[in-house]
DNA sequence: GCTTGACCTAGAGTCGGCTCTACTTCGTAG
DNA sequence: CTACGAAGTAGAGCCGACTCTAGGTCAAGC
């Protein structure tokens, strides 16, 4: 049940310098325990914890966001409005960011699409040959 | 018909010094000309360039790649081929980010109505009172 | 008893993409 | 003529998110 940080880095495709940079910033939602030596050792729940600010992270919210938020949840019940508010806040940004991402794959795929008409029109008789 | 950097930062959105720094990194197709005094003289067509780049940029393009591009359509025509692959790769990283951020908005989509679900329970007969 | 490999800490370094500074040169307005 | 504002250049600085280095501990295997 208790991973090793090479164990999680390999089940997140986080490096090990990332997780302890990530437990540095605090990101974590709770204390990573140690064993012999001083190792650290993860238990599923941390795993999971960390898979999810993966997500976080990868739409785009900031390292101090994500931990405001592990500090709502690490001080426990009652403060859920505030979780809520921070997720919610960051929705709307990635909706606007799929907005933005969805005109610029328009713009794109129009001029794929010119390139490849013309691409096309001059090359595809020699294939035939 | 000629702009100056001020109100290209202006319908661009871009700052003067971004400006500056998309011409040293090579990123505009047609070298800008200069007015009286060494100024820089912009033309639609370089505005209208500038927004592609902004929307190669927003969708993740790096500056180096958004050079190669603008270096083949600065060689002009003949390489075609060449310009439609870069389109095409960068099509499909854009692709893969609008899936990775859909599955992070499902994420999030998911907590924010587990929250909801909870503060709503919570609070609401108190707003009734 | 020596090496290896996975781990530890503290802190320095990197990278991309701007952003800002310092200083200069104009052209116009007061 | 003085001041202002908008430009110019070269190059330094900044920020976020890692990534890497240096030097050390420890257990297991030869």
């Amino acid at each position: 049940m208790g991973l090793s940080i090479g164990q999680v880095a390999e089940r997140t495709g986080l490096s090990v310098h990332a997780l302890r940079f990530y437990e540095k910033e605090g990101i974590l939602a709770h204390q990573v325990h140690r064993g012999p030596g001083g190792r650290r050792v993860y238990t599923q729940r941390d795993v999971d914890w960390l898979r999810m600010c993966i997500m976080l992270r990868m739409s785009g919210m900031p390292v101090p966001e994500i931990r405001r938020y592990t500090d709502l949840v690490r001080q426990g019940d009652g403060n859920e409005l505030q979780r809520l508010d921070i997720l919610k806040e960051h929705q709307d940004r990635v909706r606007q960011q799929m907005v933005q991402l969805q005109e610029c794959m328009d713009l794109i795929t129009h001029k794929v699409g010119i390139y490849q008409d013309y691409v096309n029109s001059i090359a595809p008789r020699a294939v035939g040959q």
